[in-house]
DNA sequence: ATTCAAGATTACGTTAACGTTAGTTTTGCA
DNA sequence: TGCAAAACTAACGTTAACGTAATCTTGAAT
């Protein structure tokens, strides 16, 4: 259905913020897989891939991962994805099932990671709020 | 009244889960003021102290921060409790409050951004519980 | 057909945040 | 007093994640 349009190098960095260096580096280290190429050689994206691209570039930012804990959880999700999309159609049953909770289990990992990140986070912004109001009390407040 | 314990250089990286180098690095950048030593050259920290580092720590960790942020934080922090100290006894009482108002406008802007962060960390904790989600109505229910 | 900005490859450079010797001195304890 | 464990300083090593420079090739517009 769509066609994804063709995305040159300069639209992706454009786009998402990052230089052509950076796309190198994940193709390199297999973050990102080889991408189409024209008939010269010059790399071409399509929106599924700028997608791709900005879910790691989150996952670095917001979670503060290493590209290689991103890997991993890349590779949980695409496990994830090809386990559902092999459903139907499987033999052994019992092994299918084993998959994906084995799968599931995986982003259930992460997830209660985020929610730890997201505890402490809460907490440490519970500090600083309270410092700044008792900064403002003074202030505003005389005594007591 | 606290008498603060002495601290050895083992108790303090025993019970925070970090090597002497870092201590030694921490100091080195400025980032941890010089600390009281024995007559021989060891140095001798205190709660006060061990809490100052596990806050740092903390920053690091939870928030992510480089210690060149961590720094800047931390300043931001001594001068608003530097302020609030010097509340009672100013001349200048303009002045007085315009440098409690930056320094609460610096520690308000970290607020922000944690808020920020918790913000981009909740979407992100939805899409992988909505994924897991699927995942878990394709094993159960059937089809639809 | 020409041009010239944009892309490719290769390879060395950089920064943060420690790790890791190495060689010397201090300390707490038997 | 003697000694092994723990600290100190100084200096070089390491890893991740790109930056940067050089040189060559492509591709879109004139």
């Amino acid at each position: 259905m769509t066609a994804s349009a063709r995305l040159t190098m300069e639209d992706v960095t454009e786009r998402l913020g990052i230089t052509s260096r950076t796309l190198h580096y994940y193709e390199e280290i297999g973050l990102l897989p080889d991408v189409a190429r024209t008939e010269g050689g010059h790399r071409l994206y399509d929106e599924e891939m700028l997608n791709r691209i900005a879910h790691i570039l989150r996952l670095k930012q917001v979670l503060g991962a290493s590209l290689q804990e991103i890997r991993d959880i890349l590779q949980a999700e695409e496990e994830l994805e090809q386990i559902k999309a092999s459903y139907r159609g499987e033999s052994d049953l019992d092994e299918r099932d084993r998959l994906l909770d084995e799968a599931a289990a995986r982003l259930q990992a992460i997830i209660h990671h985020i929610d730890e990140k997201m505890e402490k986070l809460q907490a440490m912004r519970q500090g600083f709020g309270e410092r700044l109001e008792r900064a403002r009390r003074l202030k505003q407040g005389g005594s007591e």
